[in-house]
DNA sequence: ATTTGTTTTAAACAAGTGTTTAAAATAATT
DNA sequence: AATTATTTTAAACACTTGTTTAAAACAAAT
């Protein structure tokens, strides 16, 4: 028998409490990620955290809320980075060559978020467009400006910014939303098709710098 | 008071059991579509064609049935100009021009197909490579053939043709997929986003194209 | 006109859904 | 040590789900 100071207890408080809200987060996160929201029930989600069903509800008010939770979580964590590039101040090319880079290998570490998203973005549009994940994933004001002076210096040929973006984000992140096919078709392992996926890197980005040449 | 011959009968009768059946596809298409398969019941397909809901199951055993009959349905309206497209004698430019304008022309009919077949692809991943449906919307054999061809003719440079075919489907296909995002961060009428889709038909040309040249 | 076969109906079934309730267990405060 | 507050539990609630049943309505064949 022994006895904890104040902080001691406080810790272990905070981290059970913290355990059983972040079990719930965690083992939902993977199940509505590999299953969907309408295919994920709530006692599956308890089953997995292995917690009380109605646990869910006293840390968060309802199945919907929880996703709204989980999806906030999940843009933030994958948009960070990527922001930071777009918006940064390099060139033009080192830029590209950066976001493609940087964005594949996101989503070689979270294989399932593109597709989770497209059927967030299907299934409730108005989801998507009122959580703040329009403005953290497909935002490109600083890019265009950038886009637009480069022309103007007579580096670049004049594109639309926003079908440029469109362009570059259609050639990384397509392949992933469609990955079952492609393995299937091409009898792709899941290191055969990350290795597939690598390669595009350097593809995408001469497609795109190619197709800037003045 | 007046009689039918047995032709007229015939008609007649064939008429209402393809009406019923039909109605039945029909309102599930347009369900499915919108709202995918698990936020789709039978009771809705029922309200929606008129019809009693137990004709669901004396028609089609199951909803999984029904809703596999759809896919294929629907899969099969959407691949076939463009199969002849990719298979044709064609010249490999005026057959990416022609593909790439086809297809845009098809989605733009069919604006929810695109999510449709993403979500089933990755909630039933099994579903899609079982069906008819890879070999359909995924079969590239005779294309990489003629990019083989074109390049020892030294008329294009050397490039990977799996990945040369993703990147067409990837530009052609993920607009319609991001739609929703789209409409909102450029503040698009669906008009207007049809128009932007329809700039991309040579935007996508002059893309691909520059990246083959020698 | 009666039998046979097909199509349609209303009702029920069994199982699963998200959520709530009220009591029990545990921790914190006084 | 007794009281208050927080966390966890089991059970029930109200509702929806896909499917089946068995009878009714209808047409076709004898």
């Amino acid at each position: 028998m022994f006895y904890l100071n104040c902080i001691d207890f406080y810790t272990i408080v905070m981290q059970n409490k913290l355990d059983t809200q972040e079990k719930i987060v965690q083992s939902a996160t993977e199940l509505f990620l590999e299953k969907g929201y309408d295919r994920t029930s709530v006692r599956e989600i308890a089953s997995k955290a292995k917690i009380n069903v109605s646990l869910m509800n006293y840390y968060f008010r309802s199945k919907e809320i929880l996703f709204e939770t989980i999806i906030n979580l999940l843009i933030g964590k994958a948009s960070g980075a990527l922001k930071d590039v777009l918006n940064s101040d390099l060139g033009l090319n080192e830029k590209i060559r950066q976001y493609i880079c940087k964005y594949i290998d996101m989503l070689i570490s979270n294989p399932l978020l593109i597709s989770f998203i497209l059927a967030v973005l299907n299934r409730n549009p108005e989801k998507l467009t009122k959580l703040k994940v329009a403005d953290n994933l497909y935002n490109t004001d600083n890019f265009a400006k950038q886009l637009e002076e480069e022309y103007e210096k007579g580096k670049i040929r004049k594109v639309n910014p926003e079908q440029f973006y469109i362009n570059m984000l259609s050639l990384i992140a397509f392949p992933f939303a469609f990955k079952h096919l492609i393995n299937k078709k091409n009898n792709f392992s899941q290191k055969e098709f990350n290795e597939f996926i690598k390669e595009r890197k350097e593809i995408i980005y001469n497609m795109l710098i190619c197709y800037l040449k003045p």
